[in-house]
Formats: C-alpha cells, structure tokens, sequence
DNA sequence: CCTACCGATCGGTAGG
DNA sequence: CCTACCGATCGGTAGG
C-alpha cells in the first residue's frame, strides 16, 4: 500500500471531475461535455481528465451515475420511513423541492439528458432509460401502497410525474418559478382525488 | 429577372436543407446538427449549405421557423374552425397525433430542442421559447372559451400540456406507445371534470 | 498526473 | 452552387 496518498487524491480529482461534468451536463448536454473544456475549468491537463474514465462514452456513463446519487440523497433519502400517502408526498414534494433549488443549474439534470439521449443508441441512452423506469417505478409503488387508493396506480403516477417534468421544462425554459405553483396545485388535486372516500 | 430558374431552384434546395435539418435536430438536437453532416447527406458542398444561412445560428433559427411551419400544419390546422370544447379536444388529439405518427423522427422537435436550449441564452433559445409561449397561450386560450368552464383555464393549460409532454418523452425514450393511453384518459379525465356541471 | 502529438471534424472565408 | 483553404477544437494515443 502507498501511503503518500496518492490514490486518495486521485479518487478526490474523481470526484472532482464528476460533480463539474454533472452541472454541465445539465446546461450543454452530455454531448456539450468535452473533456478539454472540463480539463480547462479544473486547470488540469486534458489527458489528466481522460486518464480517469478511458473515453468520452464511460465519462458520461459515470457522470449519470454521479447525478443519479445525487437525485437520490435530494430526492428519494428524505422521504425517509415514512409510508402510505405521506411517502408519496413526500417524494413529490421533494422533487419539485430539488428542481427549484436548482441543485444541477440547468434544472433536473435526468429531464436534460433524457431529451438529448432519447431517440439515440448505446449505453449511455440505456443508463438514462434505466434511471427513469425506476423512478417511474418508484412513484408507482408509492401510489400503489396508499390505502384505499381510489385510481389506478400506474395512471396515477403518470400524472403525478408529468406535473412534476412540466414544472421543470418550463421553470428553466421561461425563468418563470409560478410554474411550481401549478405544479403543486395540480399534485394537490390529483391526491385528493385518489384519496376521497366513494 | 432571371427566367432559367437559378433562383426557384436555390428556395428548393433550402427548403430540402431546412426539411433534413429539422428530422435531424428532433433526434441530435441543434448543437449536433452540423453544416458539413447537412452538406454530405444531401449531396452538395458545405459552403453550398453554408450559403443559404451565413452563419450556423441562422441555420437554426431557420429551422426552428421550418419546423413551427410543420407543427402549424399538423396541429393547429387541423383544428379548424371548430369552437368551444370541440376546438380544445382537437388541439389535443392532433398534438398526440403528431408525436404518436413521429411527424420528426425525435418525436416532437420542440420537445427535443427546448430541452436542449432551454438553459442558455441567445437568439435560438428565444425563438423557442416564444414558440412554447405562443402554444401553451393557445391551450390556455381554448380552454378558457370552453363555455361554462368549472376550472382555471391556466391551471387546465398546465396539465393538459403536461400530460402531451410526457408521453412524447416517454414514448421516445423507451420505445413505448402504451404512454399515449394513459395521457389520453388523462386528457379526457381533465376535460370531464372540468365540464362537469356543477 | 504531465507534454506532445495524431487524424478528423467543426464553423467559417476567399475567390470564383 | 463549386474547390480549396483557415484556425480551433474534438476524442484519443504515446511515452513518461
């Protein structure tokens, strides 16, 4: 084992290079992402950035990766135990939350990357498809453990989360943050009607 | 004048130009759209395409102004002289119809473009934005003349939208038409509600 | 992590 | 519309 650190810093540069690439990525694209212009705002060398991933396909899958354990300690961590209608309002409530904070400065980093890769090819596109399959899922789920849940879950959920993307689309396209107050109004309707006794 | 057609022939190849720019930036974006890809898949020269635009943000804004053209045709015009809820119910069945028969084979060009511009600034990005202002507007517009309405017309806007956005996103992304019913009930559930009389 | 390269492609220009 | 260029930047490699 060395121990003049020199894994540790490299790992710390890892980091590094992921945290900037993710902020990009949300404003230019996974595309727009070049490893000159990161290796520039590092001031490091080119060759110093692409030593850590091999090519510019496994920098970007590793970029999601790194959103995505962002979105999770935002997003989904926060909601904690709880169970039943809270969870569920809790995650939506935190997403919007995470959006408007602009914790990725162009807004939710996957709705960026989703646009951009969606009718492409390869793993980069599979990665980002994943992602959102579970998050869909992870909605789904929530709703479906609501007691007494007076909709179809999966329809449910579809609504839920078209509220939330529009919210996102149009608050970053418009710099308009009323959108979230339709947002939250349209969540607050669609729950209390799942919810309302027959 | 001219009477060998040197001029009529130019508008045709630009309009060629503008037609193959716009299917592919609903799948690369605009960013990715390139003078010299535009030149070799046409079969003229890339200072022949550059010519017709000048610069590359002219060559964008040109297509942004094509595919506006497009999307006039096949969702705005369809819907005719109809009035009232007649009219609102054919703006959205002909935007679902649009995305669903891949009119761009990226799904909806604005969709994928705002996607991508929506967090820079510039003369493209304004364009876009003016262009989802103007869509949104007519949604809101419809609504509101939907007579004895028991909803806010910009509160029905914003989810209806919300509704079209996401199963184009989701149809795209993970090569799934079953999206298109569930923004269908979606739509008709929000259209009985708010014409339920009181 | 570095310097020093490579071929390919980018947007754009000159001159016809 | 063409050929023939330009400087800049791209992803990637060699060799340390």
């Amino acid at each position: 084992m060395k121990v003049d650190g020199r894994v540790e810093r490299g790992e710390q540069t890892r980091r590094q290079i992921l945290r900037r690439a993710a902020v990009i990525a949300s404003v230019e694209g996974l595309e727009g992402l070049s490893i000159g212009r990161l290796a520039t705002e590092l001031e490091i060398s080119k060759s110093g950035v692409f030593a850590h991933f091999g090519s510019k396909e496994e920098l970007q899958l590793a970029t999601v990766r790194a959103a995505a354990r962002i979105f999770v300690d935002e997003v989904i961590t926060p909601a904690g135990a709880a169970t039943g209608l809270a969870r569920l309002e809790r995650l939506l409530d935190g997403w919007l939350a995470y959006s408007e904070r602009r914790t990725f400065p162009g807004g939710c980093f996957f709705y960026s990357v989703q646009a951009e890769f969606d009718a492409r090819t390869g793993r980069v596109r599979d990665s980002i498809a994943e992602f959102d399959r579970g998050w869909v899922e992870l909605i789904r789920t929530a709703a479906a453990d609501v007691p007494d849940l007076a909709a179809d879950p999966a329809q449910l959920a579809f609504e839920l989360v078209a509220y939330l993307q529009l919210a996102n689309a149009r608050s970053v396209l418009h710099d308009d943050p009323d959108v979230y107050a339709h947002a939250r109004a349209a969540v607050r309707a669609a729950l209390d009607r799942a919810t309302r006794r027959a």
